[in-house]
RNA sequence: GCCCGAGUGGCGGAAUUGGUAUACGCGCACGACUUAAAAUCGUGUCUCGCAAGGGAUGCGGGUUCGACCCCCGCCUCGGGCACCA
């Protein structure tokens, strides 16, 4: 019997299986020539980050790869690819950290990062590897960028239409009653739209396209140079908003970006979650994040005054309950009233107070609520014409609703505090009904989101450059070759103004291209698509491919991406199928997240702490088998536990063990006892790996060990199966001793064993017996008998009555299978 | 504050989702092999009790023939949101 030499072993196969293509994914046309069916398993691609990796992060992979080798021995066709998302602020930052150029990092990172997970024996196809700051790769990026730039959103069709079909519409009969979602302001007609101008009419448009250039408030942070979006935003030690990454302070801004209108499919990706199969968790997140709410539109009219405020409420049953109406101070009707307005210069100085003041004051809810009443303005109740005073006060919120709110202190706290506040009334009145009451005002139902759009730009030179240009009028253009390549610069370093390091760039900023550059998420948000075809170059992803893969059928990756990577992915995705280019609604239908491995000590494994285990030292010394299988077993999938180097050795003995149980090998018969196991553990075990217990699925095993050890010996064939069921866990020492069995091809490409259902029945079955619910007694009953042959076996089984002591027998409850519970 | 999730031996965890709580592994103890050690193998290992038996799944109650699992009220930890009308 030869010694388990994992190093020997495993770095042979992994040259095997790399000389012989055994992890090659085959393209549509090939697959369906051979009959096989599409099987397409994600990892989550990651920053190479250059900090090396720990033993936790490649337990995500891990887990995928024993599901894809498990699909693959299924005879499908596995996608199981592998790349790079090397654009974004981890990768500039750690450029310059270095002080290197961050083409140079990503390209360093890549390569240590390949190297550390070449030896954990991975089947990716690393042909189809993508790097997101691939000018080849990016300018799909810029593509998607541009469609969606000429596209809005037809609300009607409920999908992304082309930008030109509006204007067409425009030119007819002007914007009053289109279908779209906008956010323009004006109403014009078919004739004011021949007469605008070409920057008129840019800045009309500018309101319905899904990229759009726009005023917003954004989070800047100074310490990264840059604007960052909601969920790159963490609360600090002191309660303060600061950055995910590096932990600098933000704060907001109002500043001209490009945006993405996401906000236009907030319905569809709140619907589309109950298709998918994710965990309810990651649902609840995103719905949470989309933040949908159903209320009324209400009118208020104004005395003496043809305006109106238009408030949302969640509570119309309370119309009866106001007792005035408060307007964000950001509020345009504030200065349509002004002429009205006796208090004007107070007013103006509390607005001008309010926008002075830090974002994370006003939002927070402990801060005592400040306003100012508008004297002079009076909105008219529409339910009972009451005429009720209106306030500005800075805890109505511009962005939310119809920044207005109609009040009432009886039931919401808020308005209540603001009414002890300032003396305002307070009363009590009958709820009514939502619906009626609605309708009776003329108001109606509507749906609004908390979400925002997504701001689309960063100050920063590490990303994809924006494709279009704006020549001297400020007419904007799409750039018609792609890719844009980013061009050098001799400082990447943020400028700490509002544009980003290309405005050093003269001849850049002279052919008017934009010195923002994309954020991280634009390249994440469709790679899956390009590892179906990632070497096509006329197409994102050609027909034929798309076609045949459709989309991901399971993707690993970690939960902390909920509300930003797999939020921004969905949208993207639900955009190309309006355009044709995606053929599902959804890009991830089933979605695995893995738990963090902590150090031993609980906490994150981090150089700060000095926790930080290896992957490279632990295969050394124990094997990429063991550390495959530690990690599988250490506990579910989904969650995070602490590291202990002190019981890998358990998976180590299971290995060694295994590789014992081949001297027990012959051509004899395997005992029917341990068929019996065999069949039962192979039935377990592609159970467990199709709900990710990988957990449960080595232990089943482990039981199967210990009872094969106690047997004279084993069949070859019984051997073998029992070879496969463990070689997604373990592919190294498996494929060595499958080959010792005397087979030619990869045990990973050799067939997934069936179990056969004759083998695992019982001739018997073990029933329970309690009385009173404690178990007394345990009886061995053949599998034939009647459930009421086995109540009477139980009631005769003298344990059982010497409990029952003669006492009077109210009920018998028998559990098919299972127990018999005597009641007395 | 609001919304999710979790709490089981010394440790990681299992329990067919209402049916034998503690599988599997680590650790520990004892034994075998060995001059010895390592490795390996065997036995034991929730707790009280000599035993018969009793008690234990964060705490307190409830439903049920039967509850780690369902319901009510707490405690602790983790995650998400936070003046969203």
């Amino acid at each position: 019997m030869k010694e388990y030499d994992h190093n020997k072993i495993e770095k042979k196969w992994q040259k095997e299986w790399s000389d012989g293509d055994v992890y090659k994914t085959l393209d549509s046309k090939k697959a369906k020539a051979k009959k096989l069916k599409p099987f397409y398993v994600l990892d989550m691609f990651p920053y190479p980050s250059g900090a090396g990796l720990h033993v936790g992060h490649p337990r995500g992979y891990i887990g995928s790869d024993v599901y894809s080798r498990v699909k693959r021995m299924q005879g499908y066709n596995v996608l199981h690819p592998m790349g790079y998302d090397a654009f974004g602020l981890p990768a500039e930052q750690y450029a310059i950290e270095h002080k290197i150029h961050p083409r140079k990092a990503v390209d360093i990172n890549v390569k240590t990062f390949e190297k550390q997970l070449s030896i954990i024996g991975l089947s990716y196809d690393w042909s189809r590897r993508v790097n997101t700051t691939d000018p080849e790769y990016y300018r799909w990026t810029q593509w998607i960028f541009l469609q969606l730039f000429n596209s809005y959103y037809d609300t009607k069709k409920n999908k992304a239409e082309n930008i030109d079909s509006l204007v067409k519409v425009f030119e007819k009969s002007g914007n009053a009653k289109v279908n779209a979602h906008h956010t323009c302001k004006i109403i014009f007609s078919g004739k004011e739209w021949k007469n605008f101008d070409a920057l008129k009419r840019q800045e009309i448009l500018m309101n319905y396209r899904l990229t759009y250039e726009a005023e917003s408030e954004v989070n800047w942070c100074e310490g990264l140079g840059t604007v960052l979006a909601n969920d790159e935003i963490v609360d600090g030690k002191d309660g303060k908003q600061v950055s995910e990454r590096g932990g600098f302070p933000v704060e907001k801004m109002i500043i001209k970006q490009w945006s993405m209108r996401i906000t236009a499919y907030a319905d569809r990706l709140i619907k589309g979650l109950d298709t998918l199969e994710w965990s309810s968790h990651i649902k609840e997140i995103q719905k949470n994040w989309i933040g949908e709410s159903v209320g009324s539109e209400i009118e208020f009219k104004i005395k003496d005054n043809d305006e109106k405020i238009k408030v949302f409420t969640t509570r119309a049953d309370t119309l009866f309950g106001v007792t005035y109406v408060v307007l964000a101070p950001e509020s345009i009707l504030i200065e349509k009233l002004s002429d009205q307005i006796k208090n004007k210069k107070e007013i103006e100085k509390y607005i001008s107070d309010v926008k002075n003041k830090p974002e994370e004051d006003r939002k927070s809810a402990e801060k005592e609520k400040t306003g100012v009443v508008l004297e002079g303005i009076y909105a008219i109740n529409p339910a009972n014409n009451e005429e009720v005073p209106v306030w500005v006060a800075d805890y109505v919120l511009s962005s939310y609703g119809t920044g207005a709110v109609m009040a009432v202190p009886m039931y919401d706290e808020r308005d209540n505090q603001f009414a002890v506040k300032y003396n305002l009334p307070i009363i009590d009145r009958p709820l009514v009904d939502i619906k009626e009451i609605t309708e009776m005002v003329g108001g109606k139902i509507v749906t609004k989101y908390k979400m925002r759009d997504a701001i689309f730009a960063r100050q920063r030179y590490w990303g994809e450059p924006i494709p279009l240009r704006r020549d001297r009028d400020g007419i904007i253009s799409s750039v018609k070759k792609l890719p844009l390549e980013l061009p050098k610069v001799t400082s990447y370093e943020p400028t700490g103004k509002a544009e980003g390091p290309l405005a050093g760039v003269k001849a850049w900023v002279k052919d008017g291209y934009e010195t923002n550059t994309m954020p991280g998420w634009a390249g994440s948000s469709w790679y899956f698509l390009r590892y179906m075809d990632p070497k096509n170059g006329k197409s994102l992803v050609g027909e034929n491919e798309i076609n045949y893969w459709k989309n991901v059928d399971v993707y690993v990756g970690g939960a902390e991406h909920a509300t930003g990577h797999l939020l921004y992915s969905r949208f993207w995705h639900k955009f190309l199928k309006d355009i044709g280019v995606a053929k599902t609604e959804e890009p991830f239908k089933k979605m695995k997240n893995q738990g963090m491995i902590l150090a031993s000590d609980n906490r994150k494994m981090s150089k700060r702490w000095g926790n930080v285990i290896n992957p490279d030292e632990i295969v050394k010394t124990y094997g990429a088998d063991t550390l495959r299988v530690y990690e599988m077993f250490m506990g579910p999938f989904d969650q995070s536990l602490p590291w202990s180097t002190e019981s890998i050795i358990g998976s180590r003995r299971f290995i060694e063990r295994v590789w014992r149980l081949s001297a027990k090998v012959s051509n004899s018969k395997t005992s029917s006892e341990l068929e019996k196991v065999l069949h039962k553990t192979i039935k377990k075990v592609n159970e467990d790996i199709e709900n990710f217990a990988f957990n449960t699925a080595i232990s089943s095993m482990m039981i199967f060990v210990n009872e094969a050890e106690k047997n004279e010996c084993i069949s070859v064939s019984d051997f073998k199966m029992f070879l496969q069921i463990l070689a997604p866990f373990a592919p190294h020492f498996t494929d060595e001793l499958w080959h010792e069995m005397g087979e030619q091809k990869s045990i990973h490409i050799s067939g997934w064993p069936k179990y056969n259902p004759k083998k695992i029945i019982e001739d018997s079955m073990k029933i329970v017996v309690q009385v009173n619910g404690k178990v007394r007694s345990e009886l061995s009953i053949s599998i034939d008998a009647t459930d009421d042959q086995i109540k009477e076996i139980a009631l005769k089984d003298k344990v059982i009555i010497s409990w029952v002591n003669g006492a009077d027998i109210k009920r018998v409850i028998y559990v098919k299978g299972r127990l018999v519970n005597i009641v007395v």
